[in-house]
DNA sequence: TTCATATAATGAACATTGTTTACTATTTTT
DNA sequence: AAAAATAGTAAACAATGTTCATTATATGAA
């Protein structure tokens, strides 16, 4: 019984291989059955013996490029800086990992889920990658009190749905045009999620609307988006 | 002459709104040369005639779908506060016009769009079609001073940004797991967008940031993810 | 070791979809 | 009305997903 199993385990092995290399490579278009069990050095029909079919070979590929994304977002802020220019070095070197494998960006976010019961998890996982891959930086932010431990939820979101979105469009639009644009927006964003905000605790209720304007026009004089 | 650009326009118009209504009923997976040919009644072959491959015809239905869209954020906000609360209100009906119709959110943001360069139009209407659709509240808020001028393109794109990373967690990926929950998420995103900020370099005085915190709380006092 | 059995792997078949082409029917032109 | 042009189609081919009967190999009992 043993033997199956080490056996079986190798043949995923060898499919799993396949499929990876073939959506770093060629991007979630050119992985079908074939092409899978081609490298794999099998035949398509074999493929089927070991997985359900080809949808689930590839969502098991999920949590080997978490890991390697994480990895990636580790190997980048070694030796950078600490604090919030940390953080954003992070997030940027999250950004960058689906820049250079656009066909793991496609089966993280793109790829259709055939059953969303069943792979409520991976759902998950992919949701947090970017919290998970920044963690160490979340962690010493608050706890250098850099950013404030109840607000940083709420960084996390904004910073999640700003890179989706932003990787979304230059990826699958072209829209900024260039890199260059792309990671310009990126700092821009950036930027401006993670200044200081205002979060006092005094209530007020009187004339909303024209302190607003006052607040806001004493505000605006200073430059936004200024780093890099 | 006139006849055949008449008759030619009209078979293209029955392929389009064949295509158009399986894209809004049934999403981008149903979408094939043969079920539009089917619903225009017509052969498969007889597309080729009038279009170079189904990927020009559903990209063709973009035009549409914008107008549609634009169409359905004017009616939303038809009657609606005016000012901050109303930009949000214009937000939110954007983005349930693609809750509503997944399939031209897949449409708009995941279809590969084979040519780039013939499509660059496209993606930038796309692209700008979240402040197209805004653009009244953008210019009444510009112009009644509850937002400046100077930061408004900033806003605009991390509003962009966020709302289509949501999007697409929200419909590709079940995250968060239910509308209300979106619903709040958008909330909240949007609040601490237009919230008004502060700058990391900004040596404001205390008398601003206790006018801030005000206007801050008095913004979030509204009730958060009360549509729908 | 040999033979019977289980099972791993496959070739071939079928279904679905994209696309082209030769053919037919209709319309237009002369 | 005959000839030419055109519209529309059926049928074929290719690429891919999937199943299944068959073959080849490994396993285990005698």
């Amino acid at each position: 019984m043993k033997n199956k199993e080490i056996q079986g385990q190798r043949m995923r092995g060898y499919f799993l291989a396949a499929t990876k290399d073939l959506l770093k490579a060629e991007g979630l278009r050119s992985v079908n059955v074939r092409s899978i069990a081609d490298k794999a050095g099998y035949s398509p029909a074999t493929m089927y013996s070991y997985f359900k079919d080809a949808n689930e070979l590839v969502f098991l590929c999920v949590h080997d490029f978490y890991e390697e994304c994480k990895q990636h977002v580790r190997n980048r802020i070694k030796g950078s800086e600490k604090g919030v220019d940390g953080l954003k070095t992070a997030v940027k070197a999250y950004a960058t990992f689906f820049i250079q494998y656009p066909g793991v960006f496609e089966l993280f976010f793109i790829e259709k889920m055939g059953d969303l019961g069943n792979k409520k998890g991976i759902a998950d996982l992919i949701n947090t990658s970017l919290d998970q891959a920044c963690e160490e930086e979340w962690i010493y932010c608050i706890s250098r009190k850099l950013l404030h431990a109840e607000e940083v939820e709420g960084l996390k979101a904004q910073i999640r749905y700003t890179v989706f979105g932003l990787l979304l469009l230059y990826l699958n639009r072209r829209v900024p045009a260039s890199y260059t644009e792309f990671a310009n927006q990126l700092n821009l964003q950036l930027d401006a999620i993670l200044q200081p905000r205002v979060t006092g605790s005094a209530r007020s209720t009187s004339s909303v609307k024209v302190q607003h304007s006052a607040v806001h026009n004493s505000l605006i004089s200073v430059k936004i988006g200024n780093n890099r």
